[in-house]
DNA sequence: TCCTGGCACTCGTCATGACCGAGTGCCAAT
DNA sequence: ATTGGCACTCGGTCATGACGAGTGCCAGGA
């Protein structure tokens, strides 16, 4: 026996009711609420015949059936459709993201509009660093041995990071630093940094030259530090909504959450914007994770992603309607970015 | 009768193994585990008076009693001895904060740390921009029309806002803004720029006063918006240890950190450091914290804090020992906040 | 060959009721 | 004022049994 089209559907039929009622779904139930054409009888071969595959499972003997990761998987990959927004969300989107003043701004606005769109937990990580380019960089004479060296890049990062000096310098001296780091690095891409850096030294007088490697080391140490680093999160309280879903508590998705690496390895590792990206369960390597999915994509511009954003739910969570919104907010976050 | 001492040891005995037992205590374990010198018996009849005056109260009729808000805050003014950090807690503390490289990084650890130390949910503000004073005022020429604005604080905050121009500006004519910026307002405090960004169109030349108006208007607006609005969060996950704590849900508590405002109110509104202070239970004005406490101060290196941090938890939490944390915490920021 | 109706079986849920024990309030005695 | 004793209350636990949703299997029909 194969997996014919009518199996498909019915697998359709088990995920859609299971993730609307909650509830393990019978073949009674399942004949009565969708237009299959047969009776629960040959439903209920085919759900064994799922069932036996992997698709589906029991959670007791005498309960309906519930989707298995793989049977969500193969709904995510060959079965959803793709579930058009409502023009209220439409609307909502456009509006909400609007009014933002600057990067901080969009990225807030943008998390709290996916976590309030999707009810569920949202991800949005700042533009990375080793995407960006220089707009450009500044030095503070904080006092005779400190320089605060600021970055700013093109997409609205702005990093800052104490430089302690190896001798005093006068005003003067820090304007010529200036001029030759901006010279050397405004409008390079971050990536190049390392190479840029290197003839850094050549550009200014002998004796700024020691000064000179210094900055360079902390530009380059706050580019390996803070490079993917920034995520923001919202909607953690959707998690309470659905924690009849999770065996025990939802703890360990708190805790996997409270780790940077862990969301950015969710988030990130995105290379081309609009290719949504779904984990479902047990194919995250957390093992706090295990019960959930995420839907996550790149964001911006052109035709690498500066970074990325997602959300993160229950297993069973409503993938068409989630994958849309996902979509919509990164390409509207996109175009915002590449406006300013 | 009147609430003599060993009422009042009574109710001491009644917080302290409530908390450390999470269940209601009767007289007959009481008089086992404190040495009260008198019976169970003796011991109820304290305990019914403790509740007819509110302190106490039963969960159902035939159990121990637990102590009521107004319990705990008796405690927490009369009964609670300050307990003093044990010195691995201590050497942690050193330790986790002595690394920090930059603002961000010190507010980062140190929320970390007091989530851990407390195992309850930790909150630390930013330093107020109202209570900071400006180190620089940076202009960078983003394009014909459009300028960005870089506020760098002597606490070690940056902001930066994109400034619409309404003319446009070559080089020289930024560096002369950026000159005047910064004569009349580096150094001064943020709280009296309202009347310093006043007079500064009279210090540059004619054709640059409107640009410098709306230099002004941007600076204030983010002042206004940004003054004492961030803050960070960690250990969201200690929640759900004590879930048993709060009736049905930690969704409202969940929900209530995700309003900035509300967290700003909970650790905010402190004017001196290291006056610690506690909220309990139905003190709290918003509903969904009605279960919880909050162990908040000031911190800052002079007479005026800087900003508030604090931790929340369950109302039955161990007052003494997060109070002794929430305390030495602030006095390490403070402390390497000076020394930047 | 595929579909269908029928039937016996499984097992989780819910309501019931008995029992246990922790804890109380009261009272008489010291 | 304190104490020991005692009757009483009531929530938690456990065993029991009825109920019902849902299944797998099988024989008959298209």
């Amino acid at each position: 026996m194969t997996l014919d089209d009518r199996k498909l559907e019915v697998l359709r039929a088990i995920v859609e009711d299971y993730v609307s009622t909650h509830e393990p779904v019978g073949s009674k139930s399942l004949a009565e609420r969708h237009v299959l054409g047969v009776s629960p009888a040959t439903i209920r071969n085919d759900m064994a015949f799922l069932e036996d595959e992997g698709y589906i499972a029991q959670p007791h003997t005498s309960a309906g059936r519930i989707p298995t990761d793989k049977g969500y998987r193969l709904f995510v990959d060959r079965l959803s459709q793709v579930k058009p927004l409502s023009a209220p969300e439409r609307r909502a989107i456009q509006t909400f993201l609007d009014g933002a003043v600057d990067l901080d701004d969009v990225v807030r606005r943008s998390v709290r509009l996916l976590a309030q769109l999707t009810r569920q937990v949202a991800v949005v990580q700042y533009p990375a660093l080793s995407r960006s380019a220089v707009r450009h960089l500044e030095l503070v004479h904080l006092s005779d041995s400190r320089l605060l060296l600021v970055l700013i890049t093109d997409t609205g990062r702005v990093e800052q990071r104490v430089v302690q000096l190896p001798a005093a310098l006068g005003e003067d001296q820090v304007a010529e630093l200036r001029t030759a780091v901006n010279a050397g690095l405004t409008g390079r891409h971050l990536a190049d940094a390392p190479a840029q850096v290197e003839s850094l030294p050549d550009a200014v007088g002998l004796e700024l030259r020691p000064v000179m490697v210094s900055l360079g080391t902390v530009l380059l140490e706050t580019l390996a530090e803070r490079s993917e680093e920034r995520v923001m999160l919202a909607g953690t309280a959707n998690l309470t909504r659905s924690a009849l879903d999770f065996p025990g508590t939802i703890h360990p998705v708190l805790e996997a959450l409270e780790e940077q690496v862990v969301l950015l390895k969710l988030i990130g590792e995105i290379e081309t914007p609009s290719t949504l990206r779904v984990r479902i369960g047990e194919e995250h390597a957390v093992a706090g994770l295990r019960d959930t999915s995420v839907v996550s994509v790149g964001y911006g511009a052109g035709e690498q992603a500066l970074a990325g954003l997602g959300v993160l739910g229950p297993t069973r969570m409503d993938y068409p309607g989630t994958m849309s919104a996902v979509r919509a907010v990164a390409r509207y976050v996109g175009e915002l970015l590449a406006r300013q």
